[in-house]
DNA sequence: TCTACCATGTAATCTGTTACATGATTGC
DNA sequence: GCAATCATGTAACAGATTACATGGTAGA
């Protein structure tokens, strides 16, 4: 439902159509949410039918013709209300790397080692780019700039933890696993 | 596709039926992952058929029977293949608060001190509540303890950044928001 | 010519969530 | 008597992903 919701918001700041609110939200926040033409397009005709957006046929002579959709004031009050409705769930996250970090006392230490340092140079191309592109923030509002920096928070303290797994990881024996038993008590 | 391999990673530890695999899960990673019955039982049938795991019925005198699954040798090739296999996708983050965060600027300061408030008192709860079990996991094979260490970092750094964010929100004035439409650039 | 980008959409599929049904035991 | 815990399951629904279809323009 929440995608909805995403939508309305960018339209605050911009009359915008399918193609280009998929591109914006792949741009800014692409490390971390992830969205597809099957969810933007259905979603937007829903809106409409709610009446939250209206929609304006915009045709182009060098580039296909597009749908540009704005917001209505029924779509700005259903925003401004969710927007203050505490949320009803905690963070979600979800991750094939640690799903399989917690299992690797399974496997042979060096292939984890071997997976650690794969993700050690994802997370180290990404905090270069966040980097790069905080200047571009800085001068936003407020919550889109502490966004940001949230962003570059996160990246750091991923970085140093995987640092400091491999290195205990590197320096502790392969029979630890046997301890592992333990973790469950019942 | 991922729970079947959690399911078949914790039947490495130990022989388990649905109902102990959900507590399980819930108790130690409840605060990031969240599963439910309709997804275990389905699952567990699936990998059973798949002959992965095999299914003992257990009959109980002071409580329902139930069915123990356990790993076999080919589930435990097809995980130990899949625990290498580089992660296909990078983390996914869904947070319903964040999602409100970025768009703040749209309401007044005082409402979002206030969900940011409550956000603050949530992740002090649960920072309680891991250290607290820390020392369960001092003792648990180098991954595990790896874990809990990162889910500690990750609830300290929200914490920082939470109460950075609340000051300067706090001492920034309402009319910010309209540097925000630099936002979009094209 | 081929690739990339612009732009909209749908169908099939897969995943995940909620709600319901069943029923025994234990503790308050 | 009531709530909680143990235990298994299904059906309906909601949400997300993949793959496909269409077709124009710009640049290498």
């Amino acid at each position: 439902m929440s995608i909805k919701f995403a939508i309305l918001g960018l339209l605050h700041y911009k009359d915008m159509h399918g193609y280009r609110i998929k591109e914006h939200i792949e741009r800014n926040f692409g490390n971390m949410w992830s969205i597809n033409y099957g969810q933007i397009y259905p979603n937007l005709k829903k809106l409409e039918t709610e009446g939250l957006v209206t929609k304006k046929d915009i045709s182009q002579i060098n580039a296909p013709n597009k749908k540009l959709y704005m917001l209505t004031e029924k779509g700005r009050e259903t925003f401004t209300e969710w927007l203050f409705t505490p949320p009803d769930r905690g963070m979600l996250i979800r991750d094939p790397f640690l799903l399989r970090f917690i299992f690797f006392g399974f496997g042979d230490r060096k292939s984890s080692i071997k997976i650690i340092d794969e993700q050690i140079v994802n997370y180290e191309r990404q905090l270069k780019k966040r980097k790069e592109n905080i200047i571009k923030w800085e001068k936003q509002d407020v919550y889109v700039r502490l966004m940001a920096d949230l962003g570059l928070n996160f990246n750091e303290m991923m970085l140093k933890w995987l640092n400091q797994a491999r290195a205990e990881i590197n320096k502790s024996s392969d029979g630890d696993l046997a301890n592992a038993a333990g973790f469950f008590s019942d």
